[in-house]
DNA sequence: TGAACGTATGAGCAGTTGTTCATATATTGA
DNA sequence: TCAATATATGAACAACTGCTCATACGTTCA
């Protein structure tokens, strides 16, 4: 116990305590993982309309002026990130949000933006 | 007011309405910025060593095992995003957090993804 | 069954990002 | 003032991202 010594340099800080205290690298890059997904508009308008309303591929298209194909792009990393889920009625395909903290998560970045 | 017409298609759903609900293209681009800055690992660790302590460059880049450029150029980035701030102690540089919409939006990240 | 429609996806490309390396700047103490 | 130390920054490069285009898949209806 006693014989930890910093072998490394003589800090002020002691490093090693901090390092211990981090969560593991794992978690930390599944989380900026998460926040990957936020950090594009053309993802964050397509939360921002489903905010409002269930909607399909065609309308979020229609309504953002982004074409088919980048929409359906995106609301495939949106699925696999778990923020949007779907159902299919017959050809056409509805998406919506997965939960809340999704919410709660922009509205923190609103808070800080208008700080 | 009532001869407002959807001219482009005969939706179901009224798009122009949900375009109109929509925040400012502006502020969804700088929301995305934002999410940017959490959107890396190396920067979410900067951020969670901060959440322990104030801390000198120098320190962080031993913790995490990343070069002080590395470092460097990552707390400038920071910085930019007025996520962190700094003192100048001589020739030490001590970052730490600039306010605490920052830990809510890591927890509800957190949240998410341990849902 | 086959045409039409809504959605999904792979390839390719231009733009962006994070790192390293070299070097500049700033502060201290001899 | 000069060497040593702490930090900042520009250039360059490899890796990644988001779009477009072409096309495939899945469903409906005639």
């Amino acid at each position: 116990m006693s014989e930890n010594i910093n072998t490394t340099t003589d800090n002020i800080c002691d490093t090693n305590a901090i390092k211990a205290l981090l969560p593991k690298d794992e978690m930390i890059y599944d989380l900026a993982e998460l926040f990957k997904i936020f950090a594009d508009s053309t993802r964050m308008k397509i939360l921002f309309v489903l905010f409002e309303s269930e909607m399909c591929v065609f309308h979020i298209a229609e309504i953002l002026s982004v074409s088919q194909s980048a929409v359906s792009h995106q609301l495939r990393l949106l699925k696999q990130a778990k923020l949007v889920k779907f159902r299919r009625e017959g050809r056409i395909v509805y998406y919506s949000l997965a939960d809340s903290h999704i919410k709660t998560i922009i509205d923190q970045g609103f808070e800080h933006i208008n700080e």
